[in-house]
DNA sequence: CTGTTAGCGCGTTCAT
DNA sequence: ATGAACGCGCTAACAG
């Protein structure tokens, strides 16, 4: 075929359904080659003047959009952080995420986000799918993760940022609190508050499960009395804390004492059922709660609890990120951003 | 170099830097071309269970994922669809948006989000970014687009679905509700509820100010009664609903009639002041509110709102894109999915 | 059932 | 300052 050519040609499929205009085609149309094209976008100052504005021209009028695809393929670098969160509902991981994405956008890089939903296996088919995308670096929230997972992450060579918990240990990055911490810093304040008496309603996430074991646990060992303990297997809700309360009261008897709350909205929840049956907060039942969401300090009363910087989380991990791309050898493996007791007026 | 070769052979550079394992790499192993690995993974019954077994085995040991971005620029299916919302802290777009990824990922898509904080300049660059990706299709919340984002949807020839609004002639897919309608609907539930006074509290959205002027109109229009109006420029939280409800009374001398809230949040904080003054709900003063979020039936006393259903959203937008995946020539392109008015007790 | 060949659209050399 | 050639890792025909 091609008997006469004197040259090899490259056969042009037709091409009928326009797949999108090409970096060629916008060349040919300010008269430049593709590689012209891609150093204008890539470099503009490697490019004459006058190319340039052609070229600018030609992109204007083809509308062309860079197949960032290709870019991936052909550099192995995709711009693209892919992160893990449990649930993207719960405004804590909402929150960290969002400040997170914020700052890497503005290094250009975007977030593919999904939802684990507390579930290890989920999120190892997940990190593998995820992997499949060739990201520059991924997020996890945690730090327990399936020893497949683990080692999927180890082999892929990326960068990888685990969030919301902390560990001396962790994959790559981490950054996080210890939750255990909060527990432990929780019943010393009730100790303190001079309560005798306290109980827990937890809901959702492991790890306020294990911010709830460490309260009991350090409260019993300071005062010798044990905890009444409430847990919800679901996401924490006003209904739940409601119906946590209720329970306290009707089957524990507990009519006097602190209630640890493993978030603001079981604690809101909490307060809103022991006024509607009468006892006074804190003066009866004290309440304390975690995350000091954004409602915590404007209801009546004002929510006591433990806050930690959701956006410093976020931001922190992208820096972190940002400065491991620019090949830092000295990378901060771990941070410890800790918490803080914000003291209102529910107990 | 090469002298003796009798065929051409392609030249294989040293693999330092390893970038991952490839389908290539999975064949040697395994005894057979890449091209059967290719297969393997995407339909397992066009090869053999002996060679599929091998091939498994392969991949097992090497730890092999395939790389995303080579299979997208291949078949020009990316397997990704890419969301704009406003804020993905707003539990409103959050619950919409998972709805929506899970469906999509049960049929192997994955959700690349982005936020653009209500501005139509930021939507337009992110939608050219998210363009770029080359997604199997993009959605985006709201109808109101910036002439130069439409054409670039428009040229992408991707489908576009357009959710949380309603539009007779949307881009392309629409999926939503009349948010007039929510407005109008609450002023003829406050006229027959007898209510001769109105106020509003909106913030953030500017669906939310359209909710709120159809309101606002509509009541007028009813019964001659002008209506004051606060409106706040930022998100809608508890203490804005707070301050929101402090300014009708203190500034407007509203003490009697309802207040039609832009959200239950505010509306949970336009309670809280109200009740906090010494006001009776509803008895002195009703509140409206609108998404029927989690806490709305479970505060004191339960909130009375327009609820829309989220979930629907999502899982309608999937569903619509999937069938349009498939071929369907009947585009379904425009969906109201309503709202409802749910009645409690604050109004 | 399996292999060969030819791109996908771009970045990356290496020339000029 | 610009271009030619090549390959990133995979899918899509087309052979056999």
């Amino acid at each position: 075929m091609d008997g006469g050519d004197t040259k090899p040609t490259k056969r042009k499929p037709a091409r009928s359904a326009s797949r999108g205009v090409t970096m060629e085609a916008v060349g040919r149309m300010a008269g430049v080659s593709q590689v012209t094209v891609s150093r204008a976008l890539s470099d503009p100052s490697k490019v004459s003047a006058a190319t340039l504005r052609k070229i600018n021209e030609a992109i204007a009028a083809t509308g062309f959009v860079p197949n960032a695809i290709a870019g991936a393929l052909a550099s192995s670098r995709s711009k693209l952080i892919t992160a893990l969160v449990p649930s993207i509902t719960n405004i804590v991981y909402a929150a960290m995420i969002r400040a997170f994405s914020q700052r890497m956008r503005e290094a250009g890089y975007q977030i593919l986000l999904s939802e684990t939903g507390f579930d290890p296996a989920e999120e190892e088919r997940t990190i593998a799918t995820h992997l499949s995308r060739r990201p520059d670096a991924i997020l996890l929230t945690g730090i327990h993760h399936s020893p497949q997972a683990r080692r999927m992450l180890l082999a892929s060579g990326i960068p990888v940022v685990e969030v919301w918990d902390f560990t001396d240990s962790p994959i790559d990055i981490c950054i996080g609190f210890r939750h255990v911490e909060t527990g432990r810093a929780a019943a010393e304040f009730a100790v303190e508050r001079g309560d005798t008496a306290a109980a827990t309603i937890s809901a959702g996430d492991e790890r306020a499960r294990r911010r709830k074991a460490a309260f009991s646990e350090h409260f019993t060992r300071l005062t010798g009395t044990p905890v009444a303990e409430i847990d919800f297997d679901e996401m924490a809700t006003v209904a739940r804390g409601r119906k946590g309360m209720a329970r306290l009261i009707d089957d524990h008897g507990f009519t006097s004492g602190i209630v640890f709350c493993s978030s603001d909205v079981l604690a809101h929840g909490a307060i809103i059922e022991a006024t509607k049956r009468g006892f006074a907060i804190p003066g009866d039942i004290a309440v304390i709660g975690f995350g000091d969401q954004e409602f915590a300090g404007d209801v009546e009363p004002p929510i006591t609890t433990i806050k930690v910087d959701l956006e410093a989380f976020g931001r922190t991990a992208a820096d972190a990120l940002l400065r491991r791309f620019e090949g830092s050898s000295t990378p901060d493996t771990a941070i410890d951003l800790g918490f803080e007791i914000i003291r209102r007026q529910s107990a």
